[in-house]
DNA sequence: CACAAATTTCAGTAATTCCTGAACTTTCAT
DNA sequence: ATGAAAGTTCAGGAATTACTGAAATTTGTG
């Protein structure tokens, strides 16, 4: 810990705190920021020495950080531990998570509702209720698939497409009118 | 709990296991998945005796729901008692979730990397990990500003956008030959 | 205003989650 | 093959978070 410039520190705390906001605990959350700020890839040490967290207690926050894919191993030459670094583009990031969360929170909760769906309501109470979760379903399923393609585009294009915000409304009508005068 | 058909039954136990996956614990899932799909407005004695939870730990559910504009505060005529209904509407449920997690997680997170990218690194460690942080500031930045604008569309042309998926590129395309040939 | 119903607060306990050290397993250099 | 270094597992204690019942407060009515 003493070993962390202020700047370190202070994104390290900050991703103590908003790991633990979200499911991942606050430990988890400081060492994959101490990872991802670093300019070298660490070790298993390094980091239990930097954040004064025991030895194991590092070893399943790394486990953790694996299985969400944020952290990836690699081997030194003439070193024998494992070293973990962070993916730096943080559109790569983002996409990581993007879909760890839909595998594990999204497709789980999409399935619970389309056996719901399937059910035949038996009352008028689960016949709104039926109405309610078809609603929900509906929703998610349109931004899961808006987000597989959206995920198929080039870095470039999509980051025009933010870019523009709101001016796609202009060039959605001007698609309208193009499309009904004859263009393909 | 005995007064819930299977239907709500599982709906709700599966809003308790994710609440608690994510920052929200498992009896304000539940308190929430009830209401959603409740035909009628709730109040809190409803509550307690579907769910089997105590009168005061519906309370404070409740006020965690309302702090989350998930769930509004009604009054039914001659009836002193609070009731409580969900709005329906996934879309509008998405956005008061997006725009509160907005403000208690992405804010603080945004100010913070703000505050480090003001100083003046004294080391090539915290040079690079400013870089990090740079990039990170820059995408969410990037992110939410896309963000406000998306949410001043209307449903409808949001709708027209999300169901042309990936086909936006060949839009794109489009519309750069327009402009580079004269189109307004 | 008084009182009863409704709601909130809160201190204490229950439950859960986190973290550690010690024991165990694996890996690899000799 | 052996041993030492690296990594993992796990039981139990520490810390945190959730939940309850009782007491306090607020609200609305006669």
């Amino acid at each position: 810990m003493s070993s962390m410039s202020p700047l370190v520190r202070s994104f390290v705390a900050h991703f103590g705190e908003m790991g633990s906001r979200w499911g991942i605990n606050r430990t988890v959350g400081q060492i994959y920021a101490l990872i991802f700020v670093s300019p070298a890839p660490l070790n298993a040490d390094d980091i239990a020495e930097k954040l004064e967290f025991s030895r194991s207690n590092v070893s399943m926050g790394l486990k953790e950080l694996q299985s969400w894919r944020l952290v990836r191993l690699r081997h030194l030459p003439g070193d024998r531990r494992e070293y973990f670094e962070a993916p730096g583009d943080a559109w790569e990031v983002f996409r990581t998570l993007a879909e760890e969360r839909r595998r594990r929170e999204i497709e789980p909760t999409l399935s619970m509702l389309r056996n719901a769906l399937l059910e035949t309501p038996t009352s008028d109470d689960d016949r709104f209720a039926q109405e309610r979760m078809r609603g929900m379903h509906d929703l998610i399923d349109l931004m899961m698939n808006w987000f597989d393609d959206v995920q198929r585009l080039d870095a470039q294009t999509l980051a025009k497409l933010m870019k523009m915000g709101s001016k796609v409304q202009k060039l959605l009508e001007l698609a309208g009118k193009v499309k009904s005068s004859g263009g393909s």
